[in-house]
DNA sequence: CTGAAAGCGCTTACAG
DNA sequence: CTGAAAGCGCTTACAG
């Protein structure tokens, strides 16, 4: 392998002159320039940024961590946040957690070994607590869903004011059967095992805040967060009480589940049921019926997300920022009910 | 920041003996092993693993390169490659290099650099000589769709003989008039500049052969790899001679457009248009109606690909490995003729 | 079983 | 503008 003394010793410099041609951080005679540049060029050198990390302490890669990168919303989350990072000239690299804690647990280690200079995670697993002691040593912002004690830089979705939309477009569409598929119960204090709770639990608030008042009847109910988990909720909803005639579903991906289980069981989408989803990916709209969903705006929560980390690997010192992003509910065919 | 040397100093034994002592490559007497991992513990020390990369040459992490993670197939793919060497005791990250030579030659680069001890690239952008010459510094297993001149280990896709499936299926529904969604040309030996190019003309070919001495008129249509490109071919096989009988989608997405756009001229799947897809993402048995596709086994694909790549790690001069994947065709709603 | 010395390939701080 | 020395935190030889 090609080290920086090579290009030095072939070049007549020292290893600092090569160093510093090569980064600019300090000037250098263009002669000089140059012919470092035409031997690095000839060598075929390349820096090893294993070596300059352990000198600088930083290695100018941030890490991104996710649940999972099988899911239409995290993989295309990641994807997003790889291109911002890009864009503002910092390499990212991905990480799965698996949403749980040890997985979590282990992306706050990575960056703290020196492997990452920044972590956005998008925590599930770990209570408030925890984060807020493992997000002393390391710059993080948070992605999601808990409701943090403004100790770190926190990023979260429109839960509730999304929810409440959402549901508030079925109740004036007509409904007075609803469900909501996706958390088990219409009580958002219920804790959920599947780690998305606390997400999923405010989606559930804004559920039930929609129906303060109204007298319209709920029924809940939860099976996992697959598309075969919507579907499996729509049979639990039909052996308990028959078919609704409104479905709020915490995420898109539910919701697909939910209108395939209901057309197996001919059951159709709007004319029957109306169903919204939570997300907009990009399949709500190519989907049959396509989907109304609730778009939180993701270019927001990216920009944000970005400039945080980077002011705060910057100066560690500055006051956390808890950020909301907005959204927009996005009518589609799901909610159109033909001929009313 | 603690370090081995303030393990070392506070158990009163030397650096040697920690680093020992943690990795367990020579022996430390009981009692000594204790008292090192007690102060470790007691300590909160981390192993510094730039340092470690640094001294070994070696990092522990392999990297994943693919296109984009904004895709329901290389996501799912970067998901179980990550799952697969994590059981295999292997850390991983994946890099994005948007489908592009310039990324591509990156994540060669970022692994020669001691970044990663090996390499899965799905390579689209590079030429086979580029991908010869680039592979000698570095550990590689190329993923996808090139036909390489054996010099790197390779593990493909069933390209031509599911796409061959797929179309026999139609034409075995009764199919006369079919469209290849995809692909701009009947002949595979057309160029196309997208970077799918090299997997997409195989596709193509499949779709030739299965019409070979049929008589069958075919027509080809492009314009992208997205859903919304999906819908753009129905728009120009509307404009350009009507609706075909039946569709082959060299990829699921393309043909989650298809079908969407198709509905929205009044044209209906299976009733009115047979379609097929590649690739059997999760989505073919949600959507309405369900999408017949290629299955190609992924479970193997994962398989080959981490022994290969672990095996070279281990042995860099074994003779390279050609394998293509096995496939099922699923059959769905989409060509299940009603009443015929 | 244990250790002192050297060095992986850079960059920082000190000098000129 | 340029360089010699030191050192980031480990692990690899070499010794005992």
């Amino acid at each position: 392998m090609v080290t920086m003394r090579d290009v030095a010793a072939e070049a007549g410099v020292s290893a600092m002159t090569v160093s510093n041609a090569l980064t600019g951080r300090r000037p250098v005679s263009e002669p000089t320039r140059k012919l470092v540049l035409e031997t690095v060029e000839r060598l075929g050198y390349q820096v090893n940024v294993t070596a300059r990390s352990l000198r600088q302490g930083r290695t100018g890669v941030v890490g991104i961590a996710v649940p999972t990168l099988d899911s239409h919303y995290y993989s295309r989350l990641s994807h997003l946040l790889i291109q911002a990072f890009a864009e503002s000239g910092t390499a990212s690299v991905v990480e799965e957690t698996h949403a749980s804690r040890e997985g979590e647990i282990a992306a706050f280690r990575d960056s703290r070994l020196n492997a990452y200079d920044g972590l956005v995670i998008a925590a599930l697993g770990l209570t408030e607590r925890e984060i807020d002691a493992l997000s002393r040593d390391v710059p993080v912002v948070v992605l999601g869903e808990q409701e943090l004690h403004h100790t770190v830089d926190h990023v979260s979705m429109p839960n509730v004011a999304g929810a409440e939309a959402a549901t508030r477009l079925l109740l004036d569409r007509g409904c007075r059967d609803l469900a909501l598929v996706g958390f088990p119960s219409l009580d958002d204090r219920d804790e959920l095992t599947q780690p998305e709770g606390a997400a999923f639990a405010l989606r559930a608030r804004g559920f039930s805040r929609a129906l303060q008042g109204t007298g319209v009847s709920a029924r809940a109910v939860h099976a996992g967060v697959t598309q075969a988990a919507g579907a499996q909720c729509v049979q639990d909803l039909l052996a308990t009480g028959g078919v609704p005639d409104g479905v709020f579903c915490v995420t898109d991906t539910l919701a697909f589940g939910v209108v395939r289980e209901l057309a197996n069981h001919g059951v159709r989408v709007p004319d029957d049921v109306l169903v919204v989803g939570f997300d907009d990916v990009e399949d709500a709209q190519f989907h049959i019926p396509s989907l109304t969903s609730v778009a939180p705006d993701l270019d927001e929560l990216i920009a944000r997300t970005v400039h945080l980390l980077r002011q705060r690997i910057a100066d560690p010192g500055t006051r956390p920022h808890e950020v909301t992003v907005s959204y927009r509910l996005v009518e589609r065919e799901s909610t159109r009910r033909p001929g009313r």
